[in-house]
DNA sequence: AGCACGCCGACT
DNA sequence: GTCGGCGTGCTC
């Protein structure tokens, strides 16, 4: 921790850290990594993280320049937590201000000062009985008095307001008399179980609790493998609830921010512990509050999207990644983490075991398990008993479709719904209609922009681009011939809403995609209603296939399946199978399994043959064995190196140079695909083409990478081109 | 990323 | 004659 050459990671992105000599005034000993510095940089000013102290720097004296301001009194990010950022930036090769930085909330890493601590609760500072003798001629303060007491003597500030709406000048005149205080600002930390579990843990879920709990004390990976309704977040609550008691810290990862209320409320029912909170449906200031509440300790269980795994968290004892298959929990900008395999790392740095749950993981954590890297937990049965819905393959060859519905599908909706039960139809694309045509010339509403064409949004009247978002008015004839008539082809979820409210009038329709879930709190609202019987059909996205079940649903159909059968992606089909095991686990809870319906014109196809005849599992199996043949992961290692330019010739010229110094490296385990343009190589008005790296190994792709990186800078297109690096990518395309 | 410098089209 | 388009280059 010594020598007087600063090293500041800054928020650009250019390669490397930055030296700096101390700022005014500062003691060397105050100067500790981990701390906010502003620096002067180019023109401006900027707040930076200082990351090392060194002795000497390779900058010519007279190039340096002294900090401006040290921000902090004490380093933010502990040495251990710097380290782990550092590798985070090390490993996915990015520019380590571009990863050190994003890690702290808004404020902090635009250099203002951190929010101060609210306190959060009030207490009774003297004995109620003497409080209320004092109190003889103020009936409302001794109305207070005799809550708090109530209460326990302490209560949060917001149970107060919810008390008593207008209370706030009898609790000033308590304060004033020295009767109430400010609480801490943290709930005392207790952590027996708050209420008792509703009902005893199954065979198989005692068993994968104690075999968790058996080795709390060192890392080791567990895959828990349950089918919906299993009762994994049991699982996790137990253990949580440990961890919790031995006074360590719990990190849980969820996918989706739809999913935390319902999640975040069962923790808070059943644990004592202060939770904090980390998801983008937080504002600013709940996030820095809470991100400061994880970093201090004062809330040692963390609940949190997928940059919450970048959140410091000392003494951290156990992580938890729910529904670890999902792709959101890859960030596809900036430093391209995954935030399931950065959970594991924290883990092993942490010397505690990682579970990883899931009803359909992901090949790669299957693989995992099936050698015994990780330890296999499963759960086959549902605690409330009751089966999957019974899957059913329809084929939809040469039938009539209405709004993309088959007859014999609309007639079993019928009777399901006339039975009292409840439909949800999935159909994973928002929008009325995905195209507009015109039939007299063949004009499409294509994206100005981008190689896609743009989706009508009846409602909103408007044609969008789903790459882009750019946006235009419904022409009134064909922009090309003039023809009096455009046409939708295909259909979104607005057009089945149409379709299906016209059909079944009698029954009230609920519509979930993110068309009608912008507004905040909305998802909640709708599936509150549905969950109520407000509505007997429920039509939606994506949205519908994540987390929320509906005891009620009886019939579950597929609109569209065969989307994902013939993708030159090879992860499209894991992501199908996934997707429709997913959505086939919403329904048939409960006495009643239901059944699904998945629509298609390719009925033989092995991928629906194996999953609807062997489950996931059997499906996992062939896929495996398909990947290991054609040596794709987790059989090998992959990174994908992207380029956009003005013109798809400089893209492609980068590239081809960046695949000679690769190629230059002489490492026999690594492959090259490409250059090639990417399969939508115009967006948003730039030219787009990848390069993608395949290595046999983690480490001969690292290898080559590390040596490339550097090159890849200088090579004389880099500064026409954009271009990043995606280690370990989900998308290929 | 910002932010400036630097050479080529339509405007008071 | 200028204002401003974004290509190019730099930041300890």
């Amino acid at each position: 921790m010594s020598g007087s050459v600063l090293r500041v990671a800054l928020p650009a992105p250019v390669w490397g850290l930055f030296d700096y000599l101390p700022p005014p005034g500062a003691e060397p000993d105050e100067l500790q990594p981990g701390q906010r510095l502003l620096v002067p940089f180019g023109r401006g000013r900027r707040c930076g993280l200082l990351v090392e102290r060194a002795e000497s720097s390779e900058v010519p004296p007279s190039r340096l320049k002294a900090a401006l301001e040290l921000l902090d009194e004490a380093p933010l990010l502990s040495p251990e937590h710097l380290d782990f950022l550092r590798w985070v930036a090390d490993y996915y090769h990015h520019p380590p201000g571009e990863v050190l930085l994003p890690a702290l909330p808004l404020r902090l890493r635009k250099g203002k000062p951190p929010l101060p601590d609210v306190p959060k609760g009030i207490r009774l500072a003297v004995e109620a009985a003497e409080a209320e003798r004092r109190l003889r001629r103020a009936p409302k303060q001794r109305e207070v008095v005799r809550w708090l007491a109530e209460q326990g003597g302490a209560a949060p500030l917001t149970a107060f307001r919810a008390r008593f709406e207008k209370g706030r000048a009898a609790l000033r005149a308590l304060q004033e008399k020295g009767l109430v205080t400010e609480s801490p600002p943290e709930e005392p930390l207790q952590c027996g179980a708050r209420t008792p579990p509703p009902y005893p843990l199954t065979a198989e879920q005692e068993a994968a609790v104690a075999a968790v709990a058996a080795e709390l004390r060192r890392f080791r990976p567990w895959l828990l493998e349950g089918v919906t309704g299993s009762g994994k977040t049991e699982v996790y609550l137990r253990l949580a609830q440990q961890v919790l008691e031995e006074g360590r810290s719990v990190l849980l990862l969820v996918p989706e921010i739809a999913l935390t209320p319902q999640l975040v409320a069962r923790f808070r029912e059943r644990l004592a512990v202060p939770i904090a909170l980390l998801h983008s449906g937080r504002s600013e200031g709940e996030r820095e509050r809470d991100w400061q509440r994880a970093r201090s300790g004062r809330a040692r269980l963390l609940i949190g999207t997928r940059s919450a795994v970048l959140a410091p968290l000392p003494d951290l004892g156990l992580v938890l990644v729910d529904e670890e298959h999902d792709p959101s929990y890859k960030q596809q900008e900036g430093v391209r983490y995954s935030a399931r395999d950065l959970a594991l790392v924290r883990a092993q740095r942490a010397g505690c075991p990682a579970v990883l749950g899931s009803a359909t993981p992901s090949l790669e954590s299957l693989r995992n398990a099936r050698q015994g890297r990780y330890g296999w937990l499963r759960l086959r049965r549902r605690p409330t008993g009751g089966g999957l819905p019974r899957m059913r393959l329809l084929d939809i060859r040469g039938q009539r479709l209405e709004g993309g519905l088959s007859r014999p599908l609309l007639e079993r909706i019928g009777e399901t719904l006339d039975s009292g039960r409840q439909v949800l139809v999935f159909l994973n694309r928002r929008g009325y209609a995905p195209v507009l045509a015109c039939y007299q010339c063949g004009w499409l509403s294509e994206c100005p922009r981008c190689d896609a064409r743009q989706t009508w949004h009846r409602g909103w009247r408007k044609l969008v681009c789903h790459h882009c978002g750019s946006q235009r008015p419904v022409p009134s004839g064909c922009p090309a011939c003039g023809a009096a008539d455009l046409h939708p082809l295909g259909q979104g979820t607005e057009r089945l809403e149409e379709v299906l409210a016209a059909r079944f009038p009698r029954h009230p329709l609920v519509r979930i995609d993110r068309d009608t879930t912008a507004a905040r709190g909305s998802v909640e609202r709708l599936l509150e209603r549905v969950r109520k019987g407000g509505a007997g059909l429920l039509v939606g996205t994506q949205m519908l296939a994540k987390g929320h079940h509906f005891p009620g649903v009886a019939l579950v159909a597929m609109v569209d399946v065969d989307g994902g059968l013939f993708s030159a992606d090879y992860r499209a089909a894991e992501r199908t199978a996934q997707l429709v095991v997913q959505v086939a686990g919403r329904a048939g809870r409960g006495a009643h399994p239901g059944e699904m319906i998945l629509q298609t014109r390719y009925p033989e196809h092995p991928l629906l043959q194996t999953l609807v005849r062997g489950g996931y599992d059997a499906f996992a199996e062939e896929a495996l064995a398909e990947r290991k043949a054609a040596e794709l992961p987790p059989f090998s290692r992959q990174a994908l190196l992207r380029a956009a330019a003005a013109r798809m010739e400089t893209a492609e010229e980068f590239l081809r140079q960046a695949a000679a110094a690769a190629q230059s490296q002489g490492e026999s385990g690594l492959v090259l695909w490409g250059p090639v343009p990417a399969p939508m190589s115009r967006r948003a008005g730039r030219y787009r083409a990848q390069l993608l790296l395949q290595g046999a190994r983690r480490d001969v792709l690292q290898r080559v990478l590390r040596a490339l990186m550097p090159r890849l800078q200088r090579l004389p297109e880099a500064g026409r081109v954009r271009w990043s690096l995606d280690v370990d990518p989900l998308d290929l395309y």
